[in-house]
DNA sequence: CTGAAAGCGCTAACAA
DNA sequence: TTGTTAGCGCTTTCAG
């Protein structure tokens, strides 16, 4: 154990603080305030000897200090749903950028689609008076937040709408993507058209079907319950889900899926069945164009979700008081293949 | 404008301090203090009457203050190379988990691969005060680390070692997975094997290319300079170092790429090359087992070098004092099908 | 069981 | 140009 230390001990670990660098330099704790922040009015020599106390005894300033007394932690939170989900990395990413641009750290943590979650962590960045809040909701009543809001802290929602309060919101066209995606399948044949989604909670997953349902009844297709199925993302309720609707006593053709982790495991199935099966998936993943056939996908751009949310969330710092806004941002069809199978002939 | 306001104006907004909710429920601030961390010693009716006050008000608790007082901030530091890489993601949630279990938050930002900007952000966090640090090195030299660690701040490194400082590390095994991914080559038939890395200022592209190096030593095969190409992740450039062995005078049979987004360029340009070409790929990606052929990988374990990291983080923040330790963690080759290609016959 | 006083490390306001 | 004083909102200490 090495006896170096002759400053007085304090709670973090041992570190210098203002006063020490004052007391070693010469001067008084406000010179060293202005050395620290740049600020003006300190002659260079003073300045030297200052810099060379910081130096000599590691001094870095204590944010946390200043935050207390300047009211601003110049740091946002971003609740997302998994941090492991591919879809979700560009637009934590987009964030992260303007956040960085704005000189404010990121604080984030997933919800794991749990409500209740959600609130734990959200208020627990308001805690730790995050100066804005990014939130990929899980629940659907966000009135936990008014206090909040009020109190101060700007919050934008993404990819889904706040639940029972008014806020910024950005989103993808859900509906109209999921539209477009059955009108493509119907155009190249098929009357019979699985909807394979995420969990009912989820404001996308409805959004996602009602697009569906109104792709089929423009075409005046009647939809068979079996063709769909709302759920978890987990493999094996997809994998059950897909081979239902393949099953039933009216076979579907093509299947229409609600996101990048259903789309997934669908191809999986899709790729070991004995027919072929046309396939339009939501969100587009990575080597979709190198499967055999090529994932057809209605894609959203997750960074410029991310980037406008972060964008508007910073409007909101800097002063921006208009109205709460919603922002949809367009899809975009890209076929590959998949969505172009015709429907197979009839077993 | 609503003039609702009777409470001091302060500067979070206009939020209610314990002070504030101390005077409304007649009580002194120690008492409020003592029931919003559910200290005992309260009447169940003083706690009530306080808990009233709390809700009335809106009240939540500064955790910027708290830390001042307490020294620590219970939040962790996370610093990576991209948050939209997909190889990163598991390893970020399976950080966030353990932290979550130590009830701790995480802020996390990526290098962007610049050793400086690495150091601005670490640098940030310390300021910040976070109680530890789990970085995936960008730079080559963490000696700028010294100061904040002799202070306190627990530092492990994850997935590179660190450089030109003795601190904890996880790893994967870069050498041996590269070593076997050509040694699999190599059984499989193939002479002239290429291989397509990182930059080389990243330990893990070195290490991998040690790996293939020894394993075409081991075979008494010589390295034509053509087959080696180490730099960006760029598309282009590894578009062009592939077509480059595939064209020389010498051209490869089978290709060896040094992480998952070299490998996902190089099947874009394989698939659309006339001959077969195998290959083997460092990091598992999605989807791979779908793609004809399915691509051979080296896969490591993400989520597990996280969890590794944060859990050997959160035993130096509980007092841990040994030696800082090196942990490496096997990889495991799949074959899928891209790695058992033969050699293509002579052109 | 309860509360008053001191102080965490910093910055704002003012004085010298 | 420089320093002093008074807090920021909380927890710690210690006295009622």
């Amino acid at each position: 154990m090495a006896d170096t230390s002759h400053r007085p001990e304090n709670r973090y670990g041992n570190r210098p603080t203002m006063k020490d660098v004052a007391a070693r330099a010469g001067v008084g704790l406000k010179t060293v305030s202005r050395v620290v922040n740049g600020e003006p009015g300190v002659t260079p020599d003073t300045e030297r000897r200052v810099q060379e106390s910081i130096d000599a005894l590691g001094f870095r300033r204590n944010d946390s200090a200043r935050v207390l007394r300047k009211g601003r932690t110049a740091s946002i939170g971003l609740v997302l749903e998994d941090l492991a989900d591919p879809f979700y990395g560009p637009l934590n990413r987009a964030v992260e950028e303007v956040a960085r641009a704005h000189g404010a750290l990121l604080i984030n943590g997933s919800s794991a689609e749990d409500p209740e979650r959600e609130q734990e962590l959200v208020l627990a960045l308001c805690a730790r008076r995050v100066d804005g809040l990014i939130v990929i909701p899980a629940g659907d009543d966000h009135r936990y937040l008014e206090p909040e809001i009020k109190a101060g802290v700007a919050t934008v929602f993404v990819d889904r709408p706040a639940g029972r309060i008014d806020a910024d919101v950005i989103l993808s066209d859900s509906f109209g993507g999921a539209r477009s995606g059955a009108a493509h399948l119907i155009a190249h044949g098929h009357r019979r058209i699985g909807f394979v989604g995420d969990q009912p909670r989820i404001h996308t997953a409805i959004e996602r079907l009602r697009g569906y349902r109104t792709a089929m009844a423009d075409a005046g297709l009647a939809i068979h319950d079996d063709w769909v199925a709302l759920g978890t993302t987990a493999p094996d309720r997809v994998r059950d889900a897909v081979a239902g609707m393949l099953a039933g006593p009216e076979p579907v053709t093509a299947i229409l899926t609600g996101n990048n982790r259903v789309t997934v495991t669908a191809v999986r199935v899709l790729a070991a069945y004995h027919h072929p099966v046309a396939l339009v998936g939501f969100d587009d993943i990575e080597l979709a164009d190198l499967l055999e056939p090529g994932v057809t996908v209605i894609a959203q751009d997750a960074a410029t979700l991310g980037r406008t949310a972060a964008e508007r969330l910073f409007q909101r710092l800097d002063g921006a008081a208009d109205a709460p806004s919603r922002v949809v941002l367009p899809t975009r069809l890209i076929a590959r293949g998949s969505g172009e199978i015709p429907p197979s002939a009839e077993r």
